[in-house]
DNA sequence: GTGTGTTATGTTATAGTATTACAGCGAGAA
DNA sequence: TTCTCGCTGTAATACTATAACATAACACAC
């Protein structure tokens, strides 16, 4: 079982064993190397939608990406964020978190993988894990019930360890 | 394990085995018996939130809640609804599905219970499973995450069956 | 039953999230 | 060139939720 903790939770800890500018450029190397092979276009907005987010490494949400575009000097409306937003879910490069109205990198977006999120309540830090027991159960579940399920992304709300204490 | 198709969905099926009426009275005595039990005041105004909810038998949203009282003649803000909303989550007699911005009866509200529930992208409806193994498993992950769940309510989100077709 | 603390509700305003609708622009195909 | 199609710009608006403060109802002690 992957535990990935996010980056953001990580310097929170004040642990900062992440490079993070490399941590930056190589999801977005990775994003054109999907995009290309998928024949998708990764335009200048996408990409920097994409940089913002993993540049924040944690939960953003879709009003904070357009202040930071503000800060920079453009003036877009929120439609242009909506759209990059749509477009970086469809080539899955980024997951939105339901719970928190957020959106958030996708570590592996090479592969279509499940992945269950732990979201905690306080402090908003999410914990990705990636278990495919889980992933296996459910997708058996699922398909019993009938049902097509688009990935198997799980928010589960709680309290993470720090906040807990 | 257990299936539990939503009556708003049973109805689209036009199978019409369900007595509505009722059920929703049914689920109003299980409140008072669980608000009783817990010391908790179910206002009028609660119980009535809580009597929409389970008339419509469906996941509604805050301002479809709000305009159906307004429809009644009260003239409630929307404060007034996301109190009661908030009471009842409190209690456990209903669930908040995040993915649809809705709120939804919960059926067994006496014990506490994992749920997954399974949201159609396209009609909305909601199915909920009540599969202990996944909880089970979710549970054993969650904690070796050192991460404190609330609760194990997920929301699977794809296409049911019939909207596949 | 009167005071008092607590819980619930009323009311206004505003914050936060997301979409519709339509116009314009630009690169590649016919 | 002209057309088309996908992307972007822009304005307006819809939808979801909360803050802040005032008032009312209830519960309990006295």
């Amino acid at each position: 079982m992957a535990i990935m903790k996010s980056a953001a939770s990580r310097f929170a800890d004040s642990r900062g064993k992440h490079d993070h500018r490399r941590c930056v450029s190589k999801a977005l190397r990775t994003a054109d190397e999907v995009c290309t092979e998928r024949g998708l276009r990764l335009t200048p907005t996408r990409k920097h939608v994409l940089e913002l987010i993993w540049t924040r490494h944690a939960p953003i949400g879709a009003y904070d990406i357009l202040s930071r575009l503000s800060k920079e000097g453009r003036q877009d409306a929120p439609p242009t964020v909506y759209r990059a937003l749509s477009f970086l879910m469809g080539a899955g490069l980024i997951h939105r978190i339901d719970t928190l109205n957020a959106y958030l990198g996708c570590e592996t977006p090479k592969h279509l993988h499940a992945a269950q999120f732990l979201v905690c309540r306080s402090c908003r830090a999410v914990t990705e894990l990636g278990d495919p027991a889980i992933a296996r159960l459910l997708a058996q579940r699922v398909k019993a019930a009938g049902f097509t399920a688009d990935a198997h992304d799980l928010e589960i709300k709680g309290l993470c360890d720090t906040c807990r204490g």
